[in-house]
DNA sequence: TTATGCGAGTTAATCGATTAACCTTTTAGG
DNA sequence: CCTAAAAGGTTAATCGATTAACTCGCATAA
C-alpha cells in the first residue's frame, strides 16, 4: 500500500541508508545518486512517515500551543505570532483550547505532550492542578508552582499601575472595577497593582467576571450606579461588554463615565466609541516565548528564564478627565 | 531514560502483550494480573508513545482543521466545534492557519496530512493547487475539483437570494456591494446568486476586498457615495469595517444607508448598531464535518457525499426600508 | 472418553524510518 | 610513491508499541 523508503530504494537502486541522507541532507552523496533518488521519489509519490521519525529520532518537530479560549480575539493573535515563529525556527505547531474546567485543560495538556517536544501553555487557573511532563513555556503566570518552567509574561503590575495613575491624573474618585475571574493570576497581579496604586480612594465596588463579553446579569446591574464615573474592565472583551450594557442604560461613554480595558485586541479600535486600553505586546509574547523553547530544547539555558515585557496604554477616547478637573488641564 | 512497556512489563511479572491488552482493553485479563499492571503503570509513571503505537496501527487518532484566519471569529467559532464534535468521536484535534498565499496553504496541508487521520479544510481558493492524499472533508466548496471529497457547506445561494429579496422588499434601488476575493468559492456563489435575484437592480457598484474588517482605501472612498441606500458585505467582518467607514463619512446607519453583513459571528451583535445578517449554522457545519470524516475513516461511505446547510436571515436593525416605502409598510 | 472451546498468557514479527559502524575507492599532501 | 583523509555507499540495530499465532490448562459437551 504505502511507499516506503525500502520502496524508493529499490526503484532508485540503492540502500534505504542513501535514500534517507538524500532526503535529509546527512551525507554527501553522488550527484547522479541523488538525482536517481530523487526521481525515485517522484515517481512513487513517497511521503515520509512522520511517526517513524519520530519514533527512532525522539524528536516530534511540532511545538504545541494550548490557550483558553480562541473566541477571545486576544488569543488567536498570540496564536499567530507562536505559529509564525515556531515555523521559522523549523517547527510546525500544533494548537489546541483548554476548555471550560480545570480537568479538561490538565487532558488537553496531556494529549498535547504526546505528540510535541514542548508546550507553550497559557494556564487559567491559579493553582493549576498538572506539572507539564515535557520543556514548556508558561504565558501570564508568574506563581511559585510553576516557577520551575520558563515564562513569559506582560507586565501586569505595571498596567494594574498605568491604569491607577490614569484615574488619580483625570480626577476619577468613584470608581467601578470588573476584575477577571480570582482565580486567574494575571488578572489578580492588575487588580493588586491597581488597588494599591489607587490607594486611599479604593474603588466603589470590585465584581470578578469571566473574561467574556457576555457580562453576569450582576454585572450588568452594577454598570447603572451613575455614581461611578470610571469603569476599569479586566480586559478589552470584558470593556466590549461593559460598552454595551453601558448603552443599554443610556450612560454615554465618555461623555458620563469613562471606560478602560486591557489587552488592546483588533476589536478595541473598532467599537463606538474606540475603546482606550492597556496594549499587551502579543506578537512579542507569542515570539519569545516559542525562543525561549526552542532554546530549552536545543538543551541551553539552565536557569528557567522569566521574561516580564512592558505593557503602554493606548488612548482612543473612550477616557477623559472629570468635568471639573477638564478645565484645569 | 524513557520508561516503556518492557518496563512496565517487568515490573509486573508479565509480557509486553498483556500490559498492551490491559491497557487497551483488547483482551480479557485476569482480575490480579491487571491490577498488578496498573500498580506498575503508575508506580513508573508510565506514558504511551504515540509514535510507536501510530506506526503500528497507522491511526492517529487525531484529525486536523486546516482554516485560512484565526483572526475572523467566524473560525474560531467553527474550531470550538469542530474540536468538540472529534473529541466526543475520540479523536485529537491538530488546527492549522493556511496563511495568506497558496503555497503556503499547500504546505501548511502538507504538513498536517502526515500528523493525522483525515482533515477537515476550508480551501481558500476557488482552483486550489493541492489535492489531499487523506481523506478529507472540503468545507465551503461546491466545485468540481474537489467533488470526489465530502463536503459541507452553508447554502450561500439561498444567502445570495435571501439579501436580494430583502432589498426587493425593502424597496432598495441604488445597492452598494462589497464582494468578497474574485477567488473565494463562497463568496462567488453567494455574489453570483444575490445578482440573478436582484435581476434589473443590479447594484451601482461592486468592488472586491478581503475577507477582513481593514477595508482597502479604494472601498472605503466609495463608501462616501450618497446614492447608495444598502451597503451589502461580504461577510461581516467587512461590514463592520465598512460600519466604520460610515460613520467616518458621517453616514447613520441605517438612517442614512442600510448595511447588512453574513455569517453573524459573536461581533455582530455587539457593534453599534448591531448588524443584521445572514447567520451560517457554524456549529452544525463543524459537527457535520467531523462526523462525515469520521465515518469516512471508519471505511463506510461510499459516494462522497456533499452536505448543503440552510442560512437564516438575522435582524438586528442595521436594515431599513426606504423612507418612501416605509409608510406604506 | 474424546473432542471442543474458552480463558489467560506468551512469542515474535512488524510498522518505517535513522544512524553508528564499517567497507571501498579516490583524492590530496608530503 | 606512500599514507591519511575524504567521498560514497552498505549493513543492520534500533526506536516502542500492537497483534496474529501459538501454548497450556481446564471445563464442558457429545
Amino acid at each position: 500500500m504505502r511507499v516506503t523508503l525500502k520502496d524508493v530504494a529499490r526503484v532508485a537502486g540503492v540502500s534505504t541508508a542513501t535514500v534517507s541522507h538524500v532526503l535529509n541532507g546527512t551525507k554527501t552523496v553522488a550527484e547522479g545518486t541523488r538525482e536517481r533518488v530523487e526521481a525515485a521519489v517522484e515517481a512513487l509519490g513517497y511521503r515520509l512517515s512522520q511517526p517513524a521519525r519520530t519514533l527512532r529520532t525522539g524528536r516530534h518537530r511540532v511545538l504545541g500551543l494550548l490557550l483558553p479560549d480562541l473566541t477571545n480575539p486576544f488569543f488567536p493573535s498570540l496564536a499567530q505570532a507562536v505559529a509564525e515563529t515556531a515555523r521559522r525556527l523549523g517547527y510546525g505547531l500544533m494548537l489546541s483550547e483548554s476548555g471550560a474546567d480545570y480537568d479538561s485543560e490538565s487532558q488537553a495538556l496531556a494529549a498535547l505532550e504526546q505528540r510535541v517536544d514542548g508546550v507553550v501553555w497559557i494556564p487559567e487557573a491559579l493553582h493549576p492542578v498538572y506539572r507539564p511532563h515535557r520543556p514548556a513555556v508558561i504565558i501570564d503566570r508568574v506563581g511559585p508552582e510553576l516557577a520551575a518552567f520558563d515564562s513569559v509574561s506582560s507586565d501586569h503590575r505595571a498596567g494594574g499601575r498605568l491604569q491607577a495613575r490614569l484615574a488619580n491624573e483625570l480626577g476619577h474618585r468613584c470608581i467601578g472595577l470588573l476584575a477577571g475571574p480570582a482565580d486567574s493570576i494575571s488578572a489578580c497581579s492588575r487588580r493588586e497593582a491597581l488597588c494599591e496604586a489607587l490607594g486611599e480612594k479604593r474603588p466603589e465596588w470590585i465584581l470578578e467576571v469571566p473574561f467574556s463579553m457576555q457580562l453576569p446579569p450582576e454585572a450588568v446591574e452594577r454598570l447603572a450606579d451613575t455614581r461611578v464615573t470610571l469603569v476599569i474592565a479586566a480586559n478589552d472583551a470584558v470593556a466590549i461588554g461593559a460598552l454595551k450594557a453601558l448603552k443599554a442604560h443610556g450612560r454615554r461613554v465618555p461623555q458620563d463615565v469613562s471606560l478602560i480595558g486591557f489587552d488592546d485586541i483588533p476589536w478595541a479600535a473598532i467599537v463606538e466609541p474606540p475603546l482606550s486600553t492597556v496594549r499587551q505586546p502579543v506578537r512579542a509574547i507569542g515570539r519569545r516565548a516559542v525562543e525561549l523553547l526552542h532554546r530549552r530544547l536545543a538543551g541551553q539555558g539552565g536557569e528557567p528564564t522569566h521574561l516580564v515585557l512592558p505593557v503602554e496604554y493606548v488612548e482612543r477616547g473612550s477616557v477623559i478627565a472629570l468635568e471639573q478637573e477638564a478645565a484645569a488641564i
